[in-house]
DNA sequence: CGCTTGACTTAGACATTGTCCATTGTAGGA
DNA sequence: TCCTACAATGGACAATGTCTAAGTCAAGCG
């Protein structure tokens, strides 16, 4: 079952029927999904959880370190449970599929002291765009 | 004067006072501004202009290529006018200040074929974040 | 077990960002 | 100077996200 689930058990959550569902929903691998998609799957589970819980509930996750917000588009922000394995996103163009990947190299090296203008650099995001096999042949 | 002016002028665009201030106000390095930062300081100048038309003209500088969207928060998207000179960016995680850098080397090469899923990958966007010189001191 | 209580959930109002449309205005050529 | 196609405007609407007041319930305790 679900990892997350157990490492929000092990940090003293108080376990309810809501979070269970929305960790569920966000369980697997290349997931990114919106928190409105992820509403509507956790609805499919339990009808009655609202909006605001779903929203609360990812934004622990967020605080708590356990799901990762990546904003790919200018449009509504994703949440991503694989947030404990370093990686950056691939982004298809026209459809939007989303996968995680592994570049060699660390971008901040590549960062020369003269291009930090004094900033204190500790963090790096990478997005790739392209398009996926299936829009490409279309 | 504005570079990018000029730049729509020779484009065949009718020349509106609305357009003049939008593009006046884009003017400079390090620009980043969102929609309606844009729209405050074209106010100052003209204080009949329209968000909607804004929206429209920083639209249209989009799609002609003279301005580049950034998405570097989940927030509202920022208007860049360095958009003939390939850059990423360096942002502040605390005053969101945001700076255009150039690291060596190329993040493309850095991404093996079997980490490509198929895609064909033809674009990338690095954001460097850490804190700026004055937050760092805070 | 069944209370108690503070944490959690809920519905909906509100805020921000962005899009669209019908109407009015005007830049620039004839 | 006049025409007209293109542009600007105000406001409605949509998408995403935040907040609050009131009701509900998980879990520790007797
Ligand atoms: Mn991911
Ligand atoms: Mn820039
Ligand atoms: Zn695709
Ligand atoms: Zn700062």
């Amino acid at each position: 079952m679900s990892d997350l689930l157990e490492r929000l058990r092990g940090r003293g959550w108080r376990m309810t029927a809501q979070r269970r569902v929305v960790a569920e929903v966000l369980n697997g691998d290349h997931v990114h999904l919106t928190a409105d998609e992820v509403h509507a799957k956790a609805i499919a589970k339990l009808p009655e959880i609202s909006r605001a819980t779903v929203y609360n509930t990812l934004g622990e996750m967020v605080t708590l370190g356990e799901v990762i917000e990546v904003a790919t588009d200018g449009r509504a922000k994703r949440y991503d449970p694989n947030a404990h394995r370093p990686h950056h996103h691939l982004v298809c163009a026209r459809c939007g599929a989303i996968r995680d990947v592994h570049p060699t190299g660390n971008p901040l090296a590549d960062l020369p002291d003269q291009e930090r203008f004094g900033f204190t650099v500790s963090e790096v995001e990478v997005t790739y765009r392209g398009l996926c096999p299936h829009c490409a042949a279309a």
